[in-house]
DNA sequence: CCATTAAAGTGGT
DNA sequence: ACCACTTTAATGG
């Protein structure tokens, strides 16, 4: 089942998919609240679905196949704009549910993902899915609370973009990432390594920008960096910068 | 080991 | 912010 290294990239579908009815039930954050019966429900219709680093889950257009939940690894979403330049809305981590679409007659993927390390998601059937919500009122709730939890981030988010500097907007891009992964050790060592393309699409600057303001963050003494792996040295600074504090 | 390519960094406009 | 150039790191024979 798992493909030589040569034509991981190339692959499209995930390199591996089952029919997985006596895994555990699934603890993911919506999930938890609701009944008995809607989890065994849930539990025959799943799949399980593996992604390598790299490989994308989601393509932005196209029909929605259903919902996925994160169980391992993280997932970058993010939406193309005109010119072709990724704007990223969001950052997964397990427990977070992504692939949702509102169109009940002809779900389409309002968002792209790509897997940013090997990943694993459980995959539900949309209208098996949209059924289930509307027999659980307690499960739709809990999507609800997910949802607005994640547009209270969006708002914050485009509001800064609009009003902040550079500086300001790297600094909370790192401080966003820092609140979806975490960071590890004393020296605060994000967990996820990210290219300056993409920290400039987080941020909305340039990768030139996100450059300049690293080594200028660096000097200061408030991160330090080596290659894609970034310390967070004074996190307090960072989040001032950021309007956090 | 070297050659090729992608990403990072830097300076100028 | 954008572009062009240099440097560095990663990949593959």
């Amino acid at each position: 089942m798992q493909p030589s290294a040569a034509n991981k990239k190339q692959l499209v579908e995930p390199f591996y998919e089952l029919s997985c009815h006596n895994c555990p039930v699934l603890d993911c954050s919506v999930l938890r609240h609701c009944t008995q019966d809607c989890l065994e429900k849930i539990d025959k219709l799943k799949k399980v679905v593996g992604f390598f680093k790299g490989q994308r889950i989601l393509l932005e257009g196209n029909p929605a196949r259903g919902v996925y939940f994160l169980l391992q690894g993280k997932v970058k979403l993010f939406k193309t704009d005109v010119r072709g330049q990724e704007v990223i809305i969001r950052f997964a981590k397990p427990g977070d549910i992504v692939g949702l679409s509102v169109n009940t007659e002809r779900p389409e993927n309002e968002v792209s993902a790509t897997a940013m390390e090997d990943t694993m998601l459980c995959h539900v059937n949309h209208d098996a899915f949209v059924e289930l919500l509307n027999s659980d009122a307690k499960l739709a709730f809990e999507l609800l609370r997910f949802y607005r939890a994640e547009l209270h981030k969006t708002e914050m988010r485009s509001l800064k973009l609009a009003t902040m500097t550079v500086q300001e907007k790297v600094a909370d891009a790192l401080v966003t990432i820092y609140e979806a992964y975490g960071a590890e050790g004393k020296q605060r060592t994000l967990c996820l390594e990210l290219s300056r393309q993409d920290i400039g699409n987080l941020a909305g600057t340039t990768k030139e920008q996100v450059s300049k303001v690293l080594t200028d963050l660096k000097n200061k003494g408030m991160i330090d960096t080596n290659g894609k792996q970034i310390d967070l040295i004074n996190l307090s600074a960072l989040m001032q910068l950021a309007g956090l504090a």
